[in-house]
DNA sequence: AACTTCCATGCAACCGGTTACATGAAACCG
DNA sequence: CGGTTTCATGTAACCGGTTGCATGGAAGTT
């Protein structure tokens, strides 16, 4: 492998000239510089990234931090995908590389602390693993640049990426309003997250602006599941006067209140009208195809190599990034003509 | 942050010492080992991971490549979250990290190799991104170890991972046939595939082990994605003799080819059975059930990890690893108790 | 007692970059 | 034309580990 001093030589100049001809290009001679890149792609010379590492203590690389806890094989952020390649793009871009770390069932608090130090990463991302995990608390409340995708994080240089759930709610309510329905019900997420609380948030804030009476028993609590979203449409199924809409805070929850709809001999959408959140794959494929407020998949990753490369490089903290939301109708509010 | 000379000159050594503490523990005497070690603690002193992989050219970390294909949004690997979770647990638990390379559309062919070079990536591991990628190529040819997903590759240190996907479309059409079906038609991906290739062969295998004429016209080629499998599933219902089971090579097109029968009138699995292969989660989910040949997604990424890992320390090449798959039955071939 | 072997450790060069500071030549300026 | 500024480049220390070789003392051998 070529070396710098080697490139050096060959060239007829020092170290520090080729150096600088990969740093700070602009300072160097325009022929001396030529004749560096030329001879460089010749001879195949490529900087070392470990050695630039340690002299500048700066490593060009951003750890992720996700969830792989086995003991929840289940647990998926719904745009885990999604998020990974709108991140990785991103920060590809500017020259910045991913490094994946993970919890580990035994790791001790601090274990990503340690490893952003030994690696001297230069920022990290989490996305949000549903629950509160302590082993991220050393990490934010150091010096390192953190980005957190759909949840607040705490710490001098924080900050987080999310979509703007409750107005994304408002908009699934009045949706359902300009539809006719009068009876309409929500399903929540967990509201100790921070999704679950927005869409909820924003479902109570539409049915006011829009007249409608706020009536608790059309409110039912799931868990972001399948099954949650069954169960909890057979308990709204069950009332006195059911809705005559539901607006489910996500997809997997609303597919499966669909499911206990059809069940139940009624129909979506004329008996009840159906939106969910977050525009899964799947939303586009069960009959009749779930209306749903589309997250903006890469953007997130976007959005978080942006916030995080920021941080990096200017010393400041972005604020809190909303994301919009995109209403995508499909049958279960209406007719869709692709079923 | 403390160095290593820092803390070897707080015990009264010298920093080989210290290094030997944590890269050949028995060779230094045990109390010497107990005091650096607690000190270390003390101190909070951490190993620069730059500085180890400049003086060793070995760092600890193997290159994930993957298809980030922007112009094919909708490709995915099936289980590319599953095979990373794993990867990453079985790389973490080995001591080696894992970095995110993917491909750009203005790369150079050797784009993929000159990273490795830049990090002193100690290997690399391919997710099968379903196209042939030339920039692989110089990268395969390489010294570097090489191990892929799902297809094989050429290279003097590379192997590869990967269902054994003959034995479960043999058990497909096996299980078809215990059902009492006879006339028993596949779907099959891209022949170029190697998935694609294997699952036809073992289609083909298994009719001949069972006795069954095969009848080329209920072989009709898909690509996974569910459209296909809903336009081969069309063409198979308008044939002389439809079939009375279809064996589809992936469970999205499985699931597109269930469409289609519903669409024609029809009820599976009383007038057609139905095989899918992968299962995915939808497959679970989508009444009346999907019954598939689930692949050890986890395994994958264990098994990938354990080939490199092999393959930096032992220089050897280990051969092909094939994983079993699994019959799973839902109502789609029968009645389901949980639908 | 002399000799060999083994064990634990130190010495010092080395890995391949970066960068503060110094230097010398050319350009500019009154 | 001497002095100042600017530009292009060189010098050399430094980043924080690893490791081949040397060393000295203890243990084992004859």
């Amino acid at each position: 492998m070529a070396t710098i001093r080697e490139l050096a030589r060959l060239c007829g100049v020092s170290s520090a000239t080729v150096s600088r001809v990969f740093n700070n290009p602009e300072v160097v001679n325009a022929q001396t510089r030529e004749l560096i890149l030329s001879t460089a792609a010749r001879i195949g010379y490529l900087p070392n990234e470990s050695a630039r590492t340690l002299a500048t203590k700066r490593s060009r690389m951003v750890g992720l931090i996700w969830d792989t806890d086995h003991r929840r094989p289940g647990w998926r952020h719904p745009f885990f995908q999604e998020i990974l390649i709108g991140l990785k793009t991103a920060l590809s871009e500017r020259g910045y590389h991913l490094l994946m770390l993970a919890t580990s069932e035994d790791g001790t608090p601090d274990d990503f602390l340690r490893a952003v130090r030994r690696h001297n990463l230069d920022g990290v991302v989490f996305i949000d693993n549903g629950r509160d995990d302590p082993s991220l608390q050393p990490l934010a409340a150091s010096e390192v640049p953190c980005v957190s995708l759909d949840r607040p994080i705490e710490g001098p240089r924080t900050t987080y990426v999310t979509s703007d759930n409750a107005a994304g709610a408002r908009e699934a309510v009045r949706h359902l309003h300009a539809t006719g329905r009068r009876v309409i019900a929500t399903i929540t997420g967990p509201t100790r997250t921070r999704p679950g609380a927005e869409r909820l948030r924003g479902y109570l804030e539409e049915l006011a602006a829009l007249g409608l009476a706020h009536r608790p028993e059309l409110v039912v609590e799931g868990d972001f599941y399948l099954s949650s979203g069954y169960a909890a449409m057979r308990a709204l199924l069950e009332l006195e006067e059911p809705p005559d809409a539901v607006f489910a805070a996500g997809d997997e929850m609303a597919i499966g209140a669909l499911r206990a709809v059809t069940e139940a001999g009624l129909k979506v959408p004329e008996d009840i009208a159906l939106v969910g959140f977050d525009d899964i794959e799947l939303a586009a494929l069960v009959p009749p195809g779930l209306t749903t407020l589309a997250q903006d998949k890469a953007g997130f990753g976007t959005a978080a190599a942006a916030a995080v490369i920021t941080m990096i490089n200017e010393d400041v903290t972005p604020p809190s990034r909303l994301l919009p939301t995109t209403l995508v109708v499909r049958g279960s509010t209406g007719p869709d003509p692709r079923f």
